[in-house]
DNA sequence: TATTTTTTATTGTTTTGCAATAATTTTTAT
DNA sequence: ATAAAAATTATTGCAAAACAATAAAAAATA
């Protein structure tokens, strides 16, 4: 099983530019990018919640829960 | 704003105890309760994953983002 | 084909998740 | 009440990893 993210659901929905969000959250570009492909193992609350705010959205809008222990783990 | 861990409606919900979810994901009862207090920072995904498993909900029945800056900020 | 945006890559700093342990407090059961 | 179980609080420590900073390549948009 593994979270997924789904940032770059919600960034199309609202039609928002990685770049302005990082801008907005204070993380770089970089590393907003590797949090989109799902590359980063963990989040901070800060992070989590500015993200929310400038999207409009909440948590479970950015994260996913894929239950199933089997493909693309580790 | 931020991010408020509404774990412990997640086992009120489901009649869990802290005890038996803590030796499912495979972290101390302390930790488990500093996560429930809401006096962690942030969380692992696999940390995560393996809550919303043994609970079977999602990242968003344990994270709850909080707009407004102002109360218990800090 | 410029220009902007995004991704990938590297190195380094610093935060902090979580372990381990133990003691205290709260809850549940007898 | 009181023993037992569960939960909280407190400390110390370490390894993991979030994130910064920077740069360059790739992709998208104008």
């Amino acid at each position: 099983m593994t979270i997924e993210v789904t940032l770059d659901v919600m960034l199309a929905v609202r039609k928002v530019k990685s770049k302005d969000l990082a801008a907005h959250v204070g993380i770089t570009d970089a590393n907003l990018s590797l949090l989109k492909s799902g590359k980063v193992k963990g989040i901070r609350f800060e992070t989590l919640s500015k993200i929310c705010e400038y999207l409009d959205c909440s948590p479970g809008d950015l994260l996913r829960y894929v239950p199933g222990n089997s493909a693309d783990e580790k």
